[in-house]
DNA sequence: GACAACTTGTCACCGGGTGTCAATGCCGGA
DNA sequence: TCCGGCATTGACACCCGGTGACAAGTTGTC
């Protein structure tokens, strides 16, 4: 009962290959599956035995790394600090994407020649999110709390990781990393009111300062 | 020359109005597109000629909410405190949603139907979530650290505003978000090494805690 | 009323995605 | 070694989203 898997496991693997590469050369949508399944020697409908749309032999680690962050945030998590243990997962996380720099680069192009790849790399970034969000709950944290927690963090981080892919993954990631929260606490420091002495107008009561954003798409 | 565009804004509304109709009834998915222009009354070719695809039915009224938040934000945004600008533009934002609750609680219901809308949903935040990012580049905030901000505010609201639709919109939005304020200053203030006491064992240099998340799908 | 401009429906076609069925190849047991 | 069962595959037909082309019908104008 090997030889059958290993066969399965070489095809998908031809797949993969076939698709990034045909991806990187004519952008996701002039590619079509036929001809993935053309070059990796298959026929189109054994294509979708093996990966339930387009979309995801883009997206191929996924679920595997998923899991993994998944497993580190169970690892670190701190109940007496639930954020700090969100950031130390994170940070244990973040050598992947160190180590990956130039397939991540590549990838990062052709996930921008398309809207729907684009719609679908956030579907899974707010898998990622929600992992940060249950966590939190996990450990006693309420869950409106856990949710803007979890989005807050999770912002932050995409804010940052999509400018060190458009700079080129140029710069070491622990150290942005790093200077992310030192933003943080800028933040912090500036929240309090004598930081400031702008010269807005506004009330000057202990603390407090804006609402909440939102924006979103629905309609009616 | 009246005529003609009361009928297009006519056969527009009518296609809408049946996709909603048609979404709720029976889902995104279960619905299809020569349905609705059955339904609308008109040709699946006309129903093309009204809307670039299938997913842009079920966000009619996108475009110019978008308009209206930058709007909103340009007319806002402080030099002098960008984020306090942004607040602002938010919290008058806000009102939208509020107002159009159950209208909104109708798609929300909907949009959770089908994978393919909500990776769409979440490509339209990001298109708001860049309106922040610009707006506070344009005020003389560095790149950088306007996707982070942008990421951050725009991900802790995303995360308030995803617990209120799936609450049933219950409650008072602009409370809400008085309270998310509440708690960024809470963070703030536990920033701050001694307010913490936690058994951690980590340095206790002046204040530095934790590192920077992430996630994302790309892969090789 | 006639002609131009615009809008619409029909038809044919492409690409993504799925059900069905028959053929092939792998595997285990005798 | 041969045989039967099972998994994998290819071929085909089909559905749905989306588009180009063209002909027919409307609307607006002179």
């Amino acid at each position: 009962m090997a030889l059958r898997a290993e066969k399965k496991h070489t095809t998908r693997q031809a797949l993969i290959r076939a698709a990034h590469d045909l991806f990187l050369a004519q952008g996701y949508d002039g590619v079509t599956v036929d001809r993935i399944a053309e070059v990796a020697g298959v026929s189109k409908r054994t294509f979708f035995r093996y990966f339930p749309s387009k979309l995801d032999v883009a997206f191929p680690h996924h679920e595997e790394r998923l899991r993994h962050f998944e497993g580190l945030l169970a690892r670190h998590l701190d109940p007496e600090d639930p954020l700090r243990g969100v950031a130390r997962a994170v940070a244990a996380y973040v050598g992947f994407y160190q180590e990956a720099r130039e397939d991540l680069l590549a990838e990062y192009a052709y996930v921008a020649t398309s809207r729907e790849l684009r719609a679908r790399d956030a579907d899974l970034d707010w898998q990622f999110e929600t992992a940060i969000t249950a966590a939190l709950e996990r450990v006693g944290t309420p869950p409106r709390r856990a949710r803007i927690l979890g989005g807050l963090v999770f912002g932050a981080c995409r804010g940052l990781l999509f400018d060190w892919f458009s700079g080129g993954c140029r710069g070491d990631l622990h150290r942005l990393a790093r200077e992310l929260l030192d933003l943080l606490e800028d933040l912090a420091r500036s929240r309090d009111p004598q930081a400031v002495g702008g010269p807005a107008a506004g009330a000057r009561g202990p603390a407090r300062r804006g609402r909440a954003p939102r924006t979103g798409g629905r309609d009616a």
